[in-house]
DNA sequence: CTTTACATTTACGTTAACGTCAACTAAGAT
DNA sequence: ATCTTAGTTGACGTTAACGTAAATGTAAAG
């Protein structure tokens, strides 16, 4: 028997609420199986899920997490559509070389900050070398 | 003279509305100064729209924006504000370090999925030796 | 049998981040 | 003097991404 979870499985294992879940349900990111009226989830489920929720940490919405995921999950028999999935494949690359971009420029300031932080540290305690001990 | 920047001279540089620059008035991200009723932008302000732009291209929400941005325009004179300063410090290193493990993540995925069309179109291209079998 | 825990659908509510008028004003160009 | 081109302040509309609550079902535990 392969992996089967519960909703609140999933819920609980990436800290989302049920409703979260069955929203992403709702706007087909996710297809899970049933069990009557409950939802069984699958590893290919579960690993949609984290897909998703990776891509809403670095600022995407779902439509573009959703796009992407199709994007990865088709597999394209013509030369035509090979191409255009490379054609997409090259997009997205551009897109993730951007956001490492800002990113690397927010971690270089932050990383001056720090430095300037650290200094004006020690020059408070520099010159006032007064210790009771 | 210091630089200065009328609204729309900020919209065109940075491709956003005016509505939206007057949002982030609003919102309390910017504060230009006024000639008569129109605002008049400084390099600072630019300064300011720019990282708050950066920071939503890698998911930060305004807020977020705006408590860094105040974290690095502060200058805090006592130990103990530079204290809590690097502890902020530490906390946006983490954060950064998270969105860059997503964004590795995401590369290589796409980096396979690239390799795996480029074989599937090599394979198109030329056939026949399939055909032994 | 009743309580508890978890599940379901339906539906209205909320927040963030703007978009989209509408109705001015002020300054130049024609 | 009028036309055009920024600019201004409301104020209502919209979309995404859920929250929250109501009403109900089911299955095991006490």
């Amino acid at each position: 028997m392969t992996e089967a979870y519960s909703i609140s499985d999933l819920a609980k294992e990436f800290a989302v609420t049920t409703r979260t879940i069955r929203f992403y349900e709702d706007k087909g990111l996710l297809k899970p199986k049933r069990d009557g009226q409950k939802r069984i989830y699958n590893a290919a489920d579960k690993t949609r899920l984290k897909l998703i929720l990776r891509g809403k940490r670095i600022g995407l919405s779902l439509d573009e997490s959703f796009e992407i995921i199709q994007l990865y999950h088709q597999n394209p028999d013509s030369s035509a559509q090979l191409n255009k999935l490379l054609k997409a494949i090259q997009e997205q690359k551009q897109s993730i070389k951007k956001k490492k971009n800002a990113l690397q420029d927010m971690e270089n300031e932050i990383n001056e900050v720090e430095n300037k932080c650290l200094a004006a540290l020690k020059a408070l305690e520099k010159p006032t070398k007064q210790h009771l001990k």
